[in-house]
This record gives structure tokens, C-alpha cells and sequence, in this order.
DNA sequence: GTATTTTGTTTAGCGTCGGCACAAAGCCAG
DNA sequence: CTGGCTTTGTGCCGACGCTAAACAAAATAC
């Protein structure tokens, strides 16, 4: 393979193979394998290992969380359905949460090395507070992070005693994913927007590590103004992208009663898949398309990044008509004529999980030997 | 002094300073000087060598250009006055200003290690083209990093033979030298806002480091609607910063025809210090407070920075009601009313020019053997 | 079967840096 | 003035991370 063009030479790449095959991380393949098309030795072939070891992943969403074990290169090896109602109290929420994590961990007697979390909400640094949980009727300031390590230790994860439960926002955490092992991989300054229930979240990777401002509270995307003359949003303005460009936004501009039965990202995704063709579905999704195009465009005039992935419902709204929202984007962004940023759909199931997996895997893989 | 607590031991300190001393850079002064007030040996005390290697720095600006020549540390050595009026041509400017560097190092007798170059427009990487230089007259596009190295060869400074002149635009270069010896010092996401003649720039450093997106056209903060109602925008909005918060605004909102005879920017800060207490021009900068506010703001929700710079105008802006435009900030960004980031004015005269010099000092402190 | 190509593995070597010991240079007490 | 005490400069040693080079192994090409 080229295992050994990617910066280092073959002693040292040899090294940490033996070394994290040591750890039960990888496996290393020696057997004779279809040949790579060339003459020479063949080169051994590292794989992941599928029985090692895990992190503990756990996902905070309007409808209710999802607990997951996820292994090295962002596997899920195992995961809950997605269930419950989010009551009030983030203690008990976070408890029921590890709790079900750590039931997976008793099913499948793997060992696991450290958590992560993700929360829609913004996570305040340095303390981990989830500030202003819109949608989840969590008291603003919550020290989830905290509550999350409490929730940890009560459930008796082993090996996380002493480690740290990484926490973050569920749209950060995604964007993290996608550039380790989706539609952002490659990309050096990666911009992902997206929007689940209610509101927009936004996120920037820039060379491999997640840019989340100084205090956490970056990528705060949703209250750029998309429509001077729109509905009033909490902040004070008026027009933000948060009421402009959500779900919510798209079932009133359908002329469509929002049930309460399904998520709102549901609901409007349904309508775009199925009722694209009615012409109120379609020009609601033309406005809602040149709202987020010109509230991409401001991103692009502030970050200019070489790639933007979409998810939620906006990655819809991009599936449906790719065309029109590049050429709102490049025609609004001040240097997008000559040439425009790719817009591309996430790829990952459950990005938000394997990115906080990624944060528990990170110390693992900064130091292999931490793992004693 | 505390240089061995900066990190490294003092050994490796040591070596380092002996290094640095053997190439001119700085002296080291072993006699015993004023006791730093407590007992043991006193430390050595380095100082940056004034009569050592500058670097040549050069900037354009909208009514002329300078050149200057500077030392380790951001000091200014020499300096041309800012003189002549921009010619459409940039191959005929940069030739003038590059030799009127070489005149100051024929003057002073100083050694050359490398040169840089401040332009009022965005500098698309990789190949160093200016885009759009508004208030130049230059045609859009025109490759001024070839050009400026075309100019160096031309006037034969002597070390700069096959390296690199490099070329960014003011403001990036201003925020960076804030950053390294100004009021940016310390911060780990800084964002410079300034305005100086006609529009309004951004700049943000991170980690020490300028964020200039992926081809060098991040923080075109211009165009962020801060006014709905507003003038139209050559970038088919309507309201947006560039043409609400510049000089030009400031004038025409206070009822002033601007004058041909000074920069915009001179006639505007003129006003604000000699006719404040005009109600008309106290009504004029209010407005405009305000709405520099709520663009900053939106660069605060998107940023997330620990401390903000204001340049140009907009510095001037600050000092005349610095109350005004810190609550309106707070007020305006979604997590501003809990604690709000800090707004301070530039503290350097120069600052784009020091930033330039920074550029090309930054081969040498990477390693300084280059200097052979 | 032999030569060639490609890769894994071992070894030696280099450079960086921290730790440590010792010297140097100032206070302070007698 | 002399002998501690404290703080800093400096030289030496070793750990560590890595590269380069040499060698071994496993496949293909002839």
C-alpha cells in the first residue's frame, strides 16, 4: 500500500502498525492478498480490527437519544434505537442515556476506552455548559459535561474513570466526522451547516481540528439575516437564517400545519421526497433554498472555505435542486463567479455519534500507550 | 528574567540566544545592570540589536504608497513619508516603492533579508493575485506578488535573490502585527475590523496564525447586511457594511461633501475630533457605531473571537463612544449579554507595514541558517 | 532458475531536547 | 572579608523520534 508515501518512511510506519497492533487496534494481514497489479512483494495489508476495542458515543436529539459503541476509523459496532422523550432533567436524560451505552458494553464484553457526547445545543468551553438548548426544554447553562461524567461514574464504565467525557455540539461533532471519514475527507478548511428541528447550526474544521471559537460558542450560523423583511427571531433581528431556513420554516412556507407526531426534519423531509412536484412544495423549497444559499454565501464571504457539506434538512433542500443553490451561492458570494465552492451532501449515518466517538478516540491516538 | 519560563529550559534557551547573537539578530548584555529586585545571579539581559538586518516593507494604500525598513521586534527602522498618488499601473507603483526601499538600505547600509508588501484588496492565494483593489484603479486580478518580485529583482536588493516577497492584504497584515506586538497580543482569536478609505476589511488570527481561507478571500466582512433599508451594494445586496460603515458613510451621513483633497478616511477622523459636538456629525457617528456594531456582532456569532481590534475609522469610532458600540455589540450577538468580548483600538502606527515586515522576517525565525 | 522489483525489518546514526551537575554571580549574615 | 544562600548560565549525558541505509523476504518477469 502506500502506507509509506504519506509522510513517513517504512521503518517508522512499521513501528506504529506493530505498536497498534499491540494494543488489538488493527490487525495486520501478512497473508498473500489479490494482487495490487504489480510486481514486488506485496505489501502487508492493515485492517481495522472489528473485535477490538470502543468507544462509548451518545447523541442528545429533539426526539430522544441514541447511545452507541463505535470503533476505530468511526464504526458503530452496535447502537440503540433511537427512543425516548427528552424530559427536563439532563441528570436523568444523561443517566438513561450512559445507562443504555453501557448495557451495549455488557452485550458485546467490549472494552472501551472513552466517551463522547453530543448535544444540539451550543457547549460552552471551559466548563461544558449547553447554553440555550432551544428544543429540548433543558435549563439554558446546563453543565452537561459535568452531568455526563457523574453519569459515567455511577453506570461503572471501566477504563473511562479517570478520562474525560468529551462533549459537544451535535452539528460540531458531525462536521468532525465527515472530515475524518466522509464528504469532508481531504478538505482543509471544511464549513458544515445543518439544520434538525428547529434553528441552524453551523461548524468549521480547519486543518483537521474542529475551530470552536474561543469560548466553544462559534458557528452560531443561524442568525445571519437571509430576508430583511421576515419573521422576528429571539435574538432581536429579524430574517435570521434560524427561522428562515429550519424545518419549521419550510412546512409554513408549504402551507403545511406541522403535526406533532414526527420531527419537524421528518415532516419536511417526507414532503420533499413525496410532494416535490406540487407546485406550493416546490416553490417553498425554491425560497427556502435562496434563503440558505445567500446565508451560505455570507459564510463563504467570512470563511472562504474550499468545501461545505450540508445536512438535515438543508442536504435535502440541496438533492432536491443542486443547481439552483450553487448558483445562489456563487452569484451572492463576492468572489464565487470565478470558480464557487463545492456544495456537497453529508455521507455518514449518525455523523453527530462518530464524531464524538472521534473525541474520545483523539487521546488514544495521540498517545497509544495511555491505554495501559 | 523569566525567558527560561517561556517553555523551555535553559539550556536550550541558551543555545538558542547564542545562535540568534551570532547572526546579528540580537545582543546579549552580561554586564550587571539595575537588580531585577531579587537575590541569586541576575540573568543576562537580551535586547533586540538595533543596528542588525531589516527587512524591506513596503504598502500601498489609497492615496499613495510608503516604504520603510524594519527590524526584529516590529521597529520600525525607516521609513520613506507616505508620497505620490497610485497610477493605474501596478508594475510602475511597485517599481516606485521598491526603489524607494532600496534608496533607504543605500542610505542606511543595512543588510536585507527579505521583503513584503501590504495592498488595499484581497490577495487570492496561491498565486498572489490582487482582486478587486477598489480605490486603486488597478485592474482586477493583476498578479502583484509577481510584480513586487519582479521589482525587487529589478532594483537589485542584494539577499532577496531567491526568496520569496511576500505580498497579503493591509488589514491581514495589520492584525497580524497586532497580534505579535500590539493590543492582539496574547490573544488566541483575534479579529481586526478597519476601515480605511472606501469599504471595510476583516482579518482574524488564530493561534498566532492569519485565517486567510483557502485561497486567501476569508473575512470579506463587507458584505454583512447591517442596514436593510440601505444604499444598494455593488455585490447586488443592499445595506451592507462596506457601504454603510466606511468613511464615505460617515461623511455623507454627517451631511458633508467629501473633499478630493485628503483621503476620505483623514477628512472623516477630522470631523470626529474637531466637530463631535456638532449634532448633526454626533448623529452621523451613532448611526454608524451602530451599525459597525451589529456587523461585528455577526462576526462575533460566527467567530467566536476573545478579543477584537478596530482600525481606521472604525477605531476612531470606539474612542468617540466606546460605551455605545461595546453594548451595542453585546446587545446584538447572541451570547454577548453574558460577559461580551473585549473591543480595543490598534496601538501600532503602521501596522500593515510592521505585518508585511513580519511576513518576511518569518523564514528567518523559522530557521534562522537561512541567513547564510 | 535467475534477475528485478517492491516491501518489511533491522541497524546505525543524527538532531532535539530535558535532566542534571557544576560554575558563576549576585545578595545576606556574621 | 568570608562563608552560606539563591538564582542563573553552561556543559555533558541520555532518552526519544526519526531518517537513511543495508539487508532479508516475497512476489513477478524473463
Amino acid at each position: 500500500m502506500l502506507t509509506t508515501e504519506l509522510g513517513v518512511t517504512r521503518a517508522t510506519a512499521g513501528a506504529v502498525a506493530a505498536e497498534l497492533e499491540a494494543l488489538g487496534l488493527i490487525t495486520v494481514d501478512s497473508r498473500p492478498h489479490a494482487s495490487a497489479g504489480s510486481q514486488g512483494r506485496p505489501s502487508h495489508r492493515l485492517s481495522l480490527n472489528d473485535g477490538g476495542p470502543v468507544v462509548l458515543a451518545a447523541q442528545i436529539h429533539a426526539d430522544g437519544y441514541r447511545a452507541a459503541l463505535v470503533g476505530l476509523g468511526g464504526r458503530i459496532v452496535a447502537t440503540t434505537p433511537s427512543c425516548g422523550i427528552i424530559p427536563a432533567d439532563p441528570a436523568h436524560v444523561l443517566a438513561e442515556v450512559v445507562e443504555a451505552g453501557a448495557a451495549l458494553l455488557r452485550d458485546t464484553g467490549r472494552r472501551c476506552l472513552g466517551a463522547g457526547l453530543a448535544v444540539p445545543s451550543a457547549v460552552a468551553e471551559p466548563d461544558g455548559e449547553a447554553l440555550n438548548p432551544l428544543h429540548l426544554a433543558w435549563p439554558s447553562g446546563a453543565p452537561v459535561r459535568e452531568l455526563f461524567l457523574h453519569a459515567l461514574a455511577d453506570a461503572g464504565i471501566p477504563g473511562v474513570t479517570e478520562k474525560i467525557g468529551f462533549t459537544g455540539n451535535d452539528v460540531n461533532l458531525g462536521a468532525l466526522a465527515e472530515h475524518r471519514h466522509g464528504a469532508g475527507r481531504g478538505a482543509r478548511h471544511l464549513l458544515c451547516v445543518a439544520s434538525g428541528h428547529r434553528g441552524v447550526g453551523g461548524a468549521l474544521v480547519l486543518d483537521g481540528r474542529l475551530h470552536s471559537g474561543s469560548s466553544g460558542l462559534a458557528l452560531e450560523v443561524g442568525h445571519l439575516t437571509v430576508n430583511p423583511e421576515g419573521a422576528p427571531c429571539h435574538c432581536g433581528s429579524r430574517g435570521c437564517l434560524d427561522v428562515e431556513a429550519d424545518p419549521l420554516a419550510f412546512l409554513v412556507a408549504a402551507g403545511r400545519e406541522p403535526g406533532p407526531e414526527f420531527s419537524l426534519l421528518h415532516q419536511a423531509g417526507e414532503l420533499l421526497r413525496t410532494a416535490y412536484t406540487d407546485p406550493g412544495v416546490r416553490t417553498a423549497a425554491d425560497l427556502l433554498i435562496d434563503r440558505l444559499g445567500l446565508g451560505l454565501a455570507g459564510l463563504v464571504n467570512i470563511l472562504n472555505p474550499d468545501r461545505i457539506i450540508l445536512g438535515g434538512l438543508h442536504r435535502a433542500l440541496l438533492e432536491a435542486d443542486p443547481e439552483r443553490l450553487r448558483a445562489v451561492v456563487a452569484d451572492r458570494s463576492l468572489w464565487g463567479r470565478s470558480g464557487g465552492v463545492p456544495i456537497l451532501a453529508c455521507s455518514l449515518d449518525h455523523n453527530s455519534l462518530v464524531g464524538a466517538a472521534e473525541l474520545a478516540w483523539q487521546p488514544v491516538l495521540d498517545d497509544p500507550l495511555v491505554v495501559l
